[in-house]
Order: structure tokens, then C-alpha cells, then sequence
DNA sequence: AGTTGGACCTGACTGC
DNA sequence: TGCAGTCAGGTCCAAC
């Protein structure tokens, strides 16, 4: 699913292919893609006629930057499935396409959405943190703000367990279940541990595993492990899965130690996946 | 306030 | 072969 490094992938790829061009038209394939605003209309209004400025990304989304008589925003909530590409505007559309944007210079930046959990949503701002959206966001993993000291506050009076605190974009922005998960062992920790538990050099551990598996995951474009369906804008899988040592290999050996790697169920029919040997 | 659980959604997989 | 049931999770919302 995507999460910060697929986003950054995203983002990275469209600056290349996108910046300068106008959105001549936004095309509504499915209605529920803009369910974040009154109406399709209300989403096609703020977005159409305006060129692309730049693009960006907080937390797991891609952001483009309009310009127009008022700059405004457009967020790209992928969800579990979504995926964008540019193409052709000739190129058939694939099965799950959710929305086009009609560019001038003869491409489409396409949204598809298997299971339709992401959407659209445009912002009459550039300054997107103050949107309700974004207001109560965490800092970027990447951003001077982020320090051990940092999580030391955010962690106090939090029972909940680590890997559901890491996953809290309020906490920190970007970090889904796959990270979440390998973040974890690469500090050597539980996932299962209360997040307020954490000793000072679990937190330092933590902070540095951060920064180091999802700049990996940014090395790799991403992960597309069995049954994901992410791929970048060209439709290329990333290959951070190849790296991957917890994360959906429930009973399979640590690549470490060898113990049998454990899943445990977690509210939201979800799992967190752990070494019991390498990680306390 | 922090935490939990249901709803949303659909392809892949399992079992009869 | 085929159909019903289960699973996976990001995010929002309601309820402890």
C-alpha cells in the first residue's frame, strides 16, 4: 500500500513529467473519488484551467501545486490500492481508473483505485497544513523537527502498542503497515510494547531505524510485496520487498536468527508481523 | 483524551 | 467448476 516512500516516489516521478503543464480538463470515472467534496462538480471547479506549479507530498500523499486567480492544492489520498500514471492521452483506459487529468501537451495523469478506499480532494490553498486535513499531522520523518527527543514527547501517556502508535499520522506522517513493521525490527524492538513503555535508547534506536528503512524504501520506489498492487507512474514495481524481514513472513525464518516469525491480530483486522528473538 | 470497533471496498484465496 | 465466506488494511466516525 502506499505509504511515505511510495508517495516520494510518486512525487519525484511527477515533478519530472507534470510541472508546467495545465489541467485542461479533470474527467470523474467514478463519483465516489470525489466524495470528499459536495459534489464531482465542486472538485472539477477548483482543479480545471489551472496550470501545475509544482508538485509535493505530506505524509502518504502526493500533492500538486495550482496556480490560477487563487493557487489552490490537490491532495491525492491513495487509500490502500491507489495508483497514479501518466500516459498518453490515447492510452485505453485500464480497468479501476477512478479519474484523468487531461493535460495540455498531450498527456493524462490517471488515478486507479482498485478498491476505491482513496480519493481527491482540492484545497483553495497552498499552504496545506492549515487545511482540516493536515492541521493535527505529525512531522516529516525527514524534517529537522523529527528527533528522538521528539518521540519522547509524543510517546508519553500512550498505552497503545508501538506499531499502532507508529501508524497514528498524528505522531508521525507516512508510515503504514509495511514500514511500520520493519521499522520495528530494525530497532530491535516489539511492535507489541506499549509505546509509552519505551526506554530513552529504544527511542534512539527507534528514530534512527526510522529514517533508515524508509529512505530504503525510497532507494527501492517503493514496495510491491505479493499482494500489492503498487507501482509507480511508468506501471514499474518498486522492489523494497526484496529487503523486507517481517512483514507478511508470518512463520517464515528471521533472516537473522532463523525463529519463525509471528503475527499478531491487532484492532482493525489487521497484524503485526515480529521476530521473537531479535526483538524485545 | 485515548482507544476500540465497524464501515467502506474488491481481488485473491480457502473450503465444501 | 463454482459459489459462499474470509482476509487485508487506510481513514473516518461512533462509542466506550
Amino acid at each position: 500500500m502506499p505509504e511515505l516512500p511510495e508517495a516520494e516516489t510518486i512525487r519525484c516521478q511527477l515533478e519530472g513529467e507534470i510541472v508546467g503543464a495545465a489541467v485542461r480538463r479533470l474527467q470523474i470515472h467514478d463519483r465516489r473519488v470525489a466524495r470528499a467534496h459536495k459534489s464531482p462538480e465542486d472538485l472539477t471547479a477548483l482543479v480545471q484551467g489551472r496550470p501545475i506549479v509544482g508538485v509535493g507530498r505530506r505524509g502518504k500523499a502526493p500533492l500538486l501545486f495550482l496556480d490560477g486567480e487563487r493557487p489552490a492544492t490537490l491532495v491525492f489520498r491513495l487509500g490502500m490500492t491507489g495508483l497514479l500514471r501518466v500516459v498518453p492521452s490515447d492510452e485505453p483506459l485500464a480497468k479501476g481508473t477512478v479519474a484523468a487529468l487531461v493535460l495540455t501537451g498531450g498527456k493524462h495523469l490517471r488515478f486507479l483505485d482498485q478498491r476505491r478506499f482513496g480519493s481527491m480532494v482540492a484545497y483553495p490553498t497552498r499552504e496545506v497544513d492549515r487545511t482540516p486535513e493536515f492541521e493535527h499531522y505529525g512531522p516529516e520523518p525527514f524534517s529537522g523537527e523529527f528527533t528522538a527527543e521528539y518521540l519522547k514527547s509524543a510517546f508519553s501517556r500512550r498505552s497503545a502498542k508501538l506499531g499502532i502508535v507508529l501508524m497514528d499520522q498524528r505522531v508521525i506522517a507516512g508510515i503504514g503497515k509495511i514500514y511500520s513493521d520493519e521499522i520495528c525490527f530494525r530497532a530491535g524492538i516489539r511492535p507489541g510494547r506499549s509505546a509509552g513503555r519505551l526506554t530513552g535508547p529504544m527511542r534512539e534506536r527507534l528514530w534512527q531505524a526510522t529514517r533508515e528503512v524508509l529512505s530504503e524504501g525510497i532507494d527501492c520506489r517503493g514496495s510491491s510485496a505479493r499482494d500489492e498492487t503498487y507501482r509507480d507512474i511508468y506501471g514499474i514495481p518498486g522492489t523494497f520487498q526484496e529487503r523486507m524481514f517481517v512483514y507478511q513472513r508470518t512463520g517464515e525464518p528471521c533472516r537473522v536468527c532463523g525463529a519463525p516469525i509471528r503475527r499478531t491480530p491487532i484492532p482493525g483486522g489487521r497484524g503485526m508481523h515480529w521476530c521473537p528473538k531479535c526483538q524485545k
